[in-house]
DNA sequence: TAATACTGCGAACATCGATCGCAGTATTGG
DNA sequence: CCAATACTGCGATCGATGTTCGCAGTATTA
């Protein structure tokens, strides 16, 4: 007569980490995400399928289920691990906007640390790990003082995130995957030279050596577009 | 003694459409980008393997590697073919902020009317179409009279995409393929009940009912925001 | 007309995430 | 103390994916 046959609790934080009854499991979530992590950083997130992880722990595929639901479970403990790699340590100073931008600043650091990271956040469906629940309200706290209502801030927090994330690709070297900058400059150059892309030719032909800044001047502009969007968004 | 075996072209404009001794092709790009389109509309873009959308096609998965080189090729025509859905017959007005900020509402609607683009465009390595190119150097024709280097103007066109992109996806009704939003909340809210997280506790209680926006607040938030960020990145 | 270079595509391969079921092991209840 | 129970590890396997191979057929070229 009991009809529960759905799936309720869904995230990997609602699952125990282990049962009551049998043998002693010879791995964690813990190490089992760290090792994912490290297989990421060095060979990016493609690379992290569950048979390499499985090979890097010395065990077979089969096993990483007793402690993973799915391998998008095992992405959410990355993704959690990496929000752990954030300093919530400092108390909120009263300079809300600058607190906020500190935040904002580790984040892109966290994600010029974890390249891969970008391409997890825009996962659709994020669920919320015990270290991001920390951030947000590490985030809610430093807040507390500024204007606006809840919803807005919440809002802020979610876009800084966005921010974060949007801007750390734009600084990620192109080395990271891509194909063939030259060639694809090369190809860019060639079609505006036959005529129809006036100011696009004038671009490429006056910015010879792209001005790329260099990280301390990167963080500024950062820093600086979001002085000017979070006031916009909290008023 | 030729030792040429590199591949040279790379992407899928600097390759002919068809050779010139054969059959007539029975398909071309266009149609299998449009059927692409149509399948990434209805379904998703997971959905758009090529074995669906040879059988959308009426056709084998085989004969798509004809027109196409990779699936990842096939991306990059639905992106350019998006691009191609802008409307660039507008000459510039000479109020470039306006006329860049009407540019990004676009781009922003676009994305509306193709959840799936996000997804592609923050693939790594992306190449530029004919439409893309289009694109560019009419933003750059918008810029002209525009403050700021060509590499400034350049990034902030690029900057511009990421926050069409990246606002589309916050504005996204959960809806698509999210998990379960209401059983998140619900998580969330027992987990700052705890005791641990006050701020969110707080948050959560004080906002019960979302402060969704509509349409054309939503709109009017982002054109507030782009009007702050766009001189303060070529100023 | 013969050589050539294409087109369509069935069959197959490698790789992926995930499931099944069995053997072994620790805990529980009587 | 001992079965019943509920777990763990994992080899074998499933279904789906992107992609390649090779062949038969066809239009162009010389």
């Amino acid at each position: 007569m009991a009809e529960r046959e759905t799936t309720p609790p869904t995230t990997v934080w609602s699952r125990p980490e282990r049962g009551a009854r049998g043998p002693a499991p010879e791995r964690s979530r813990y190490e089992i995400t760290g090792a994912a992590l490290a297989l990421a950083d060095a060979e990016g997130l493609p690379a992290v399928s569950m048979r390499a992880l499985a090979q890097r722990l010395g065990t077979g595929p089969a096993s990483l289920y007793r402690y993973v639901g799915s391998r998008d479970e095992l992405l959410d403990l990355m993704a959690d691990a990496v929000a752990g790699e954030l300093d919530l340590s400092a108390a909120p100073s009263g300079d809300w906007l600058g607190d906020l931008v500190g935040l904002a600043l580790q984040s892109k650091a966290a994600h010029a640390r974890h390249p891969w990271l970008a391409d997890l956040n825009d996962r659709r469906g994020e669920v919320l790990g015990p270290h991001a629940i920390d951030y947000l309200d590490h985030a809610l706290a430093i807040l507390a003082p500024a204007p606006g209502t809840s919803g807005q801030k919440l809002e802020a927090i979610g876009l800084l995130g966005g921010l974060a994330t949007l801007f750390a690709r734009r600084e990620a070297p192109a080395s990271a995957g891509a194909g063939d900058p030259p060639a694809q400059a090369a190809h860019l150059a060639a079609v505006a030279a036959e005529g129809r892309h006036p100011h696009l030719l004038a671009a490429l032909t006056t910015a010879g050596p792209p001005p790329v800044a260099g990280p301390a001047e990167r963080d500024a502009l950062f820093e600086r577009l979001l002085r000017r969007l979070l006031p916009a968004m909290l008023g």
